[in-house]
Formats: C-alpha cells, structure tokens, sequence
DNA sequence: AAAACTACGTCAACATCACTGACATAACCA
DNA sequence: TGGTTATGTCAGTGATGTTGACGTAGTTTT
C-alpha cells in the first residue's frame, strides 16, 4: 500500500502545491479586514480562539498557538488595551487569566471569520456531499499524532460555559 | 442551499480549526530541517517551485507566491549565492531570468518535500479511498476564483522541459 | 536611432511576528 | 517558610513582509 511510484509522487506534490494556494486565500480575506483595524494574523489567531473557547486560560493558549509567551504578550495586550478581550482570574486557581471576548471581540471575530466561513461552505459544496467526513478525516491525519488529542480536547470544548459575567472584571 | 444554521456554523467552524492546525504542522517537519541550512519557510517555497517548475521566470515566481520583488529579492539571491538556484538568460528574451536548481538544490527540495509527502500520503490513506479528487475539488474551491487559472497553468506547467542544460550558465 | 516600456536588481526605511534570555510578582502547595 | 506555577515584562535579535525610489540592460515602438 506505499505505493512509492511517480505518478502517486506527483500526485501527492499536487496537493503540497494546492494545499498552499487553500491556505493562502484561506487567510487572505481575514487579513484584509484586519488591516483596517492596525491588527494582524496573530491578532486574529488569538481573538479566533478567545471567542471560540471563551474562559480558556493564557497557558492554554499557548499551547494551542505554539508561540512564547512573550510573542502572545503583545498582541493579547494589544487586544486587551483596545477593548476586545477581558482578562478575568480563576476561581479555582487566581492565578490564572481567563480569556473572555467582549462584545466588541465577539462581533471582530465574527467578522473575520464570516468570509472563511462561505468560502469553506462553498468548498465543501463544490467537493461534493460526502465531502465533509472525508475532508475531517484527512485534516485530522494531517495533525501531528503527539497533536491530536490536545487538539481534540480543545475542540471538544467549544461552548465552555462562561464562568462569570464575561464582562466587568478587566484588569 | 444556503444553510446557515448554527449546527451547520459550528461545523464550518471546525474545518476552520482543523486547517489551522493541519497546515501549521504540514509546515514544521520542513522548517525543522530548514533551519539547519540557516534557511527559513520562505526559502523552501522559492525553491519548491524552482524545482517542481524549473525554468520559470522571476516574474512567475512573484506572481505564485505573492510577494514583492525585494522580498523575493532577499531570499533568491541567498540561495542562488550559496549554490541551490542558477539563473539562466532568457533565449528568446533576454532580460528575462530563467530559474532552475541545481543538483544540491534538488537534492534539498526533496528533502524538504519528504516529510510532507510522507504525511500527505497517510492523511490521504486515512480519509479512505474516495478521498483524493474529493479532496483536490475541495482545495481548489477554496482558491481565490480569479487564481484559479493562474494557478492551473501553473500547476500543469510541472514538467517544463529545461531549456538549457539548467546547469552550467550561472551568472 | 531615439524614446518608451519591460524585466530585473538593489538601496533604504520600516512593520509584524516570531525567537531567546532574564527577571518580577502573585498565588498555590508542601 | 520555601519551592513551584501562572503570568507579565524588559531587552535584544532574526526572518519575512511592506513601500518608495532608482539603475541597468534589453525589447519594442515610433
């Protein structure tokens, strides 16, 4: 089954090849909009998983974005500063900071992400019906295997309950 | 056609994730080894595309990667300087410089390629067997509309015939 | 042949986003 | 109390991208 041979080589550089033209206009749209706003990709990464995962703490971050914490520091206290994501400490454990988007964060996040999201509707349509299973199974093998069950506990926590208010309690 | 519920979203949403983290380790195994050579991601899509299209102009290469010239400019001429590119005259004009690897520019394309070939053929294997065209459908529908023949000609362009002896005129 | 345009290279200044290393503070834990 | 943990921050550096301006060789147009 390791089918090694040019014609699977090739077909397999096809995909490199597509992958990087996907995931260049995947971002173009988005960075355009962030632009307007003096914010760039990390800023986007960072609001994207704040809103998405609200309540997750700094460390978590980090493990998801892969970057210091120096590298996170500036553009989390840009978005601090600037009124779109509040901090808010642990209950359990003070010394954390839960990240909350606010209602500003929430309504950038969306907007940044609302041209991702047609464009991977329209994909997945164009890819046919089956598409999605098949297109989950692919990205989730594309992960790194030490990855995948960070990635999955991650995920699995969308909708994690507000603790607080959400709002009210900056630094 | 347009389902925009919130299930429907929240999937979307997902896919949104899941690229993220594949493409961010669809890129490490390369930048591990590049950083080796003191090279960084932009030098391996210079000199992928040299490679996989030898002989394309300087202006293609603008126009593939969507950068400026002096950005290009920077990386080009290191490895050009450090012997993984040669630049040849245009035969029927020329002005134009026509790229193409050397043997150790190759030798090094492959090896950057590797690992992703490797994970691109197990993804693939893992999504089932029906996964490769829905896959390329999918990937090419998430490319910008206007791209898409730029990118096709390009992508068709993977043989081209080396001019010269590809070796041998360096400037 | 002169003028205009094209392909490419290059200098200079700058912004973003990543990195390493070091150190500070507050809170938890033993 | 002392050690560890979570976070923040200062300082310096590197890679990659940008804009703007200018130079040079070669092609095309008039």
């Amino acid at each position: 089954m390791e089918a090694n041979s040019s014609y699977q080589e090739a077909k397999l550089l096809e995909f490199a090849e597509l992958l990087f033209f996907a995931y260049r206009d995947f971002t173009r749209d988005p960075d355009a909009i962030l632009k307007d706003f003096g914010f760039g990709r990390a800023h986007h990464r960072v609001l994207h998983f704040v809103n998405r995962h609200s309540g997750l703490r700094v460390a978590d971050l980090l493990d998801v974005l892969n970057i210091t914490k120096q590298s996170l520091a500036r553009v989390l206290k840009q978005l601090i500063d600037q009124g779109y994501i509040v901090q808010q400490a642990g209950s359990a454990d003070r010394r954390e900071r839960l990240l909350f988007p606010t209602e500003t964060g929430r309504a950038l996040a969306e907007r940044l992400a609302a041209p991702q999201l047609v464009r991977l509707a329209a994909a997945l349509e164009a890819a046919g019906p089956q598409a999605a299973p098949i297109l989950r199974k692919f990205l989730q093998a594309m992960i790194n295997a030490e990855e995948r069950p960070k990635v999955s506990t991650i995920m699995a926590a969308s909708p994690l309950p507000l603790s607080g208010s959400g709002e009210g309690e900056t630094s």
